[in-house]
DNA sequence: CACGTATATACCTTGACAGGTATATACGTG
DNA sequence: CACGTATATACCTGTCAAGGTATATACGTG
């Protein structure tokens, strides 16, 4: 319904910003996470966990490894955040095309 | 162009996210936000610089207050930093309504 | 069930940040 | 220019998050 702290704290770190990068194409066992991201193992296994605790991820086990994948309903609720103040850059746009359309009408 | 640390770490608060709240609305001086959302003037003040910093937010001076505005370019970046990942809800959306179609059809 | 692999957690240290009090700065007025 | 109002900054303190090392847990295999 709302976006928590919680949310806003996940997002807030470049790594954990990162990861969700790469996790919108595809899912990520933790390794690899590592791997690309040049994170010691602990690193990671902390960063998911804050992602997991926001409802950011989701994790399935597959044997020892834990598989994560994104889940966009967090970032969703980001979305609908911006949405009143959306109209504030569209009426700016507005604005400007108005003023553009007038000077149009002077140059005629 | 892309929504830097500051903006992040400027929204990350919920009193700063509650005075973009009203500053959507309208201007404010800072004595006026003092009150509405029962800060100390110290904090107001701190608040404030963090909003600027982040370019979240413009200050005119008119006598010896000092009127704040909302800047919407960061939010618009914020935007902009979702758009990749708003397929991702779009789709799983798609995917419900194609269920559901599939229901409908067998009921038939 | 001993062992290797994959991941999580405990614990410690360090740095950033929020809130508060006291103080400085800027401006308008008599 | 003394003074009041409006806002900003300095400084201190406590809290919290991040990163690192060491260790625990879970699982599959021989």
């Amino acid at each position: 319904m709302c976006v928590t702290n919680a949310i806003w704290s996940a997002l807030l770190d470049p790594h954990r910003r990162a990861v969700l990068d790469r996790l919108r194409e595809r899912a990520y066992p933790v390794g690899e996470l590592v791997e690309e991201l040049r994170w010691t193992q602990p690193a990671a296994s902390k960063h998911l966990k804050v992602l997991r605790d926001a409802g950011l991820v989701r994790v399935r086990k597959e044997a020892q490894q834990r598989i994560y994948s994104i889940d966009p309903g967090p970032i969703a609720e980001l979305d609908a955040w911006i949405a009143p103040y959306r109209r504030l850059w569209n009426d700016r746009l507005d604005a400007l095309a108005r003023h553009l359309d007038d000077n149009d009408e002077k140059e005629k």
